[in-house]
Formats: structure tokens, C-alpha cells, sequence
RNA sequence: GGAGGAGUUCCCGAGUGGCCAAAGGGGGCAGACUGUAAAUCUGUUGUCAGUGACUUCGGUGGUUCGAAUCCACCCUCCUCCA
């Protein structure tokens, strides 16, 4: 099977500016692609992480990538698809991201000689003459068909700045820039940077009059038809002090029926054969490719002992039994009053509830345990001893706590 | 630059002097049912020392016994005209 031919099979692939010609590049090795991060926090999250996979993927077949970080981009932010403006980011800030990317990076790609390159479009757009540059660039581009790109729809109707407007022309110049820098003849991108990746191309075409591609990445969408890799309280991140290891691996554990083999597919480099396999599975068998999903996940992201260790805490929790590795809390002895603490605090203490309201809410409504026991009553105490010996909280179902006297 | 309109709790959105911690929906959380899934049903959803107090309706002042609600100024956004 050839490298073209298992993106399509894994899902990978939504749009493509030439089929033929870009399936030729990557299934002799003759790309060199790049693909933009642009530096909006300090982590890389589960969105990156596909396109990281797809480099990894391109570069196993022999191709060439390119990270490109986007410290110039980064200046104005993407209005594609959002509804309102993105804050915008100081320059010490840009410049910190880029440095967290640069370091995450680096542990999944291979930058070796002759086998990657990372750059810095802050490289060439920082610099630029803003007349210069209009009659150059500017030129090529018209704003009647921008105005008509789909990356703009949402933004139409609540309003536009100059400042965004221009993002587009910035990636575009950015493609330029590396085709001639770097003879870099395609583009991918998550499908939101459709419209982005076309002004790119076109502008390789009028300036150069040569022939650059572009294909993009299915955007990673649950059954729902919303951005995975999003919690309640915010991104799935692969920094392990963003997001532990167990988190991570729950987020795949808990995810939706419909949407495990989709994800198998598209995240993991399991062989097809082994994920077609589990298609046949049904009912509470896919519990059995959710634990693949997550472990394979973890493993990736983090590294196979800290993929065995959110399995085993997984397990044990929910299993019934103890487990060794728990997200622990200690408090301190003068944390006590009279040598106990009441359960409210403790629930407040370890995070498992955000405020003592909430604390209260979810003990009168039955949601609390502790070491396995229901507890009924808000002014439950726990005294010292108990405390020693690690004390297990449990809210709801999935969210577990152990709170040791440190 | 001119004329209008809007800003309410996590989000959407009602409220236009006291009965407002603020309807309704969405989302979240918890319970039941389950398979750590989905669907459904029920409860809950500002904070704290919970029959009470405190903070919250873009901002700052003001009127009033009392303001999300009235007045003044300011900020932000939208629509139409230029």
C-alpha cells in the first residue's frame, strides 16, 4: 500500500488541489511539505497532533517536512471559522510558545541532518516593507474573491478587521517564501485552512508561474460534529503538566462508541488490517478498542511506561480495586482543626470540587465516596489517621482523588 | 463623519423601579438506567459561616427609602448612509 493510498484509507485526506500529482510527490518521497503551527499557547494540543502524525507519516515515505512556526503569523491570528477576534498576543509571548512548540516537537519528528527543518516565518515577515510589499503581493490578490472565501463566512456577519484580513496574504507569502527558500512544493493543513492554503498556491502560480499543491486533514470531529480533543475545562494538551498522562488517557477511554474506530484510523499507527478488525466488535466489546485507543494514544504522546501506568490506575479504579497511581493531593497537619477535616474541605483541596458550594451540592446529592463508602452527610470528618494512610475520594463516577497527610 | 441599534450569569436569551441571584433554552455537574459509550428520565447549576449575608446584569458617577431597570458621561460592538 502506498503512502497516498493509506491516508485515503485511514481518513486522513479531505481536500486536495491535485490528486494525481500530489499522490506522485509523496509516494516517490519527492515532497517537501510544510505545515504552520502558529504559536497560540504553550503547549501543543490534540489538534497538532494529527498533523504531527501526517508529518511523521510523510517523512517515514521518504518525504521532507517542514514545521513552521508561526512567530510572524502569530502577530495577527487566524479568523478562519472563529466568531469573534482572537486576543492578541504580546511578542514575549509568541516568542515563549514558539520555544514550548519547538521542544514538543522535537520529541516526535526527526530534525536531523537533511531530514526536517524547523523555521520561523517571523524570518521573513517582520521585516517587510508594507509598500513593497503591496505592489508585489497585494497586487495578486483579489479582494472580491477573498471576500468570498468560506474562512471569512462567520466573521462577515459579526464583523472583520483589516489586521485579520490580512492572515490570509501572510500564509499565502509564507508558501511563496519556502518554495523559493526551500523548494517546498506543498501544503497541508487542518481543513479550516482551506481557503489560506489555495491563496498560497495561486500566488506561487502568478509570481512564479510554477505549480505548488495543497491538501488538507480532516478536521478531527466527534459524532456530534464538534472539535474533538476539547474538554469542559479547555484542550487536551500533550504537556503532561497541562494535561497528566491519566487525564489524557481517560479522554480516549471515555470517548463516544461512534467515534473510536474513526479515531484508531486517523491518530494511531496501528496496521489497517488490525483496526478493520475491530470494526466486527460491537457493544461493550468496543470498551476493548477504546483501552487500544488510549494506551496507544498515551504511548505516543507520552512514552509506554506512562501508557501502563494510566491503563493500570485505569483499571484498578474502575475496576473496583485500589490503585497504585492516583492523582494524589497531601495537606498539611496544621490543614487540620482538632486533628480531622471536614469532607467539604477536602473535596475543595484535592480539586475535585472548584468551590465549597459545589462541594456541598455534590455530597447532598449522593456523589461523593470515600474509600469506597458513600458519604451522606456535609459535616463528615476525617481524622488524621485516616488521612495517613491516603484517603480515597471519588466524585461521580470518573473523577477520583487520593489525599494524604503530607 | 452622520443616523440608528446593542452590551444580562459558562453560552444564547427574557427581564425595563421593589415579588430579581434574575424566566426559558443550551451546556456543565449529580442521581437512575448502562458498558468508564450513546439515548432517555430526575435533580441541580454565583460565593460564603446557607431559615442569613455578600458579590453579579459593559465602565464610572448620579437620582431614589430601594436600580439590571431611570439620568449623565465614557468604552466596545453591530446595521445603514458617506
Amino acid at each position: 500500500m502506498t503512502i497516498f493510498e493509506e491516508l485515503k484509507a485511514r481518513g486522513l485526506i479531505a481536500q486536495l488541489t491535485n490528486e494525481a500529482e500530489i499522490r506522485e510527490l509523496i509516494d516517490n518521497g519527492k515532497a517537501t511539505f510544510y505545515i504552520g503551527f502558529d504559536p497560540t499557547a504553550d503547549s501543543l494540543h490534540v489538534g497538532h497532533f494529527m498533523a504531527l502524525c501526517l508529518m511523521k507519516r510523510l517523512q517515514m515515505a521518504g518525504n521532507r517536512p517542514i514545521a513552521l512556526l508561526g512567530g510572524g503569523t502569530g502577530m495577527i491570528g487566524d479568523p478562519s471559522g472563529r466568531s469573534d477576534m482572537r486576543q492578541v498576543m504580546t511578542v514575549e509571548t509568541i516568542q515563549h510558545n514558539c520555544d514550548c512548540f519547538k521542544k514538543q516537537m522535537e520529541k516526535f519528528i526527526d530534525f536531523g541532518e537533511g531530514k526536517a527543518l524547523m523555521v520561523n516565518n517571523a524570518d521573513w515577515l517582520l521585516d517587510l516593507n508594507y509598500v513593497e510589499f503591496l505592489r508585489e503581493v497585494g497586487a495578486c490578490f483579489s479582494v472580491n474573491n477573498m471576500l468570498r472565501a468560506e474562512c471569512y463566512k462567520q466573521r462577515m456577519e459579526k464583523g472583520l478587521s483589516f489586521f485579520e484580513f490580512n492572515y490570509m496574504i501572510m500564509q499565502s507569502y509564507d508558501f511563496y517564501a519556502l518554495y523559493q527558500r526551500y523548494g517546498c512544493n506543498l501544503q497541508f493543513g487542518g481543513d479550516d485552512q482551506w481557503s489560506n492554503m489555495l491563496g498560497g498556491t495561486d500566488l506561487i502560480r502568478r509570481k512564479l508561474s510554477k505549480d505548488a499543491y495543497a491538501m488538507t486533514i480532516t478536521l478531527l470531529l466527534n459524532s456530534e460534529g464538534k472539535k474533538m480533543g476539547k474538554t469542559q475545562s479547555g484542550a487536551v494538551w500533550l504537556d503532561p503538566e497541562k494535561t497528566s498522562p491519566y487525564e489524557f488517557y481517560q479522554y480516549w477511554r471515555n470517548i463516544g462508541d461512534a467515534d473510536v474506530l474513526k479515531c484508531l484510523r486517523m491518530l494511531t499507527f496501528l496496521p489497517l488490517e488490525q483496526i478493520d478488525e475491530m470494526d466486527h466488535w460491537e457493544g461493550s466489546r468496543l470498551n476493548d478498542a477504546k483501552e487500544i485507543l488510549a494506551y496507544e494514544l498515551t504511548a505516543l504522546v507520552h512514552n509506554k511506561e506512562e501508557a501502563e501506568k494510566a491503563q493500570e490506575t485505569s483499571r484498578g479504579l474502575f475496576s473496583g480495586g485500589g490503585a497504585a497511581e492516583m492523582p494524589t493531593t497531601e495537606i498539611s497537619a496544621d490543614e487540620l482543626s482538632d486533628g480531622t477535616v471536614d469532607i467539604m474541605t477536602l473535596l475543595v483541596k484535592s480539586g475535585l470540587c472548584p468551590s465549597k458550594s459545589e462541594a456541598r451540592r455534590a455530597v447532598t446529592q449522593g456523589g461523593v465516596e470515600a474509600m469506597g463508602e458513600k458519604v451522606s452527610s456535609i459535616d463528615k470528618c476525617f481524622t488524621a489517621e485516616e488521612l495517613k494512610a491516603g484517603l480515597v475520594l471519588r466524585r461521580g463516577k470518573k473523577s477520583y482523588n487520593r489525599v494524604v497527610l503530607g
